[in-house]
DNA sequence: ATCAATTACAGTAATCATTACTATTATTGT
DNA sequence: ACAATAATAGTAATGATTACTGTAATTGAT
């Protein structure tokens, strides 16, 4: 029951997500999908989003932030946030089992899986320092 | 300047923070601290918790459901968040500064430091489980 | 101990992200 | 084409957090 109908918004999203390797919040996805469907509301950005996150069709991300990123790419991955200008990174590293299953030894529950996020300064927040001190 | 003032205040929240081993959200914090403050509001709660995680005496620990948890540990620590309880753990495990340096040759920024946040099911709810299942 | 300067406080209003609600519209299987 | 049902737009409501303001507490100097 409840069976899921196709809807041409959530198709939008879903393509604009896997189009960009920003990590949009919902509030900017609202943004750019509204250029495709001009009277669409925040509520169904926020709904097809969760949707496709439930489906595994997209992340979220939790930052310190504020707001929730989401992120097309559906392959874990680590990410990386610039603390000077907040853009979050994708990480190409493999993933780290080993992490998980040390993490096991130390916890008398069941671990089944990890996130992790560093932090640092991109390379343009980097350039632009070196620009000021020049 | 903008020296910073004692409160009796903070100095109760900060012992309330390191004499607890849950996580708790600005709003337990609130709830525990009126007792022996019966008027202190959750703005004041919400600035000291702020000013003690600047001050590297609490972390702010972000996690997936909604409000940001607070904890009196502040050397670095991995945690554990069970999926069934919503409850955080910390995790006594040495962090991998290894992971670090490895992200750092994915990255061409600086890469300075990481949090991980493991996920699984906790002893408790693991019993409940088996309980429910006998 | 008193006093002036300054920070912190309590109380409340405002903001921001997100979810809930409802009448209308789009999709789907027949 | 039609009936059943899920999705939408628009709006209101919620929950976490921050901002604002007049009063109270802390501090360093007299």
């Amino acid at each position: 029951m409840t069976a899921l109908k196709y809807s041409r918004q959530r198709e939008y999203i879903k393509e604009y997500l896997s189009s960009t390797n920003e990590h949009p919040t919902a509030d900017i996805v609202y943004l750019h999908v509204k250029q495709a469907f001009p009277r669409i509301s925040l509520g169904t950005v926020y709904r097809n989003l969760n949707l496709l996150a439930e489906m595994g069709e997209a992340c979220k991300i939790t930052t310190p932030d504020g707001a929730v990123r989401f992120d097309g790419t559906t392959s874990p991955h680590y990410h990386v946030l610039c603390t000077k200008c907040g853009k979050l990174y994708d990480l190409d590293m493999e993933i780290r089992d080993s992490i998980t299953t040390q993490a096991q030894t130390c916890f008398s529950g069941e671990i089944h899986s990890h996130t992790a996020m560093f932090y640092g300064v991109c390379q343009s927040c980097r350039e632009m320092d070196s620009d000021l001190h020049q």
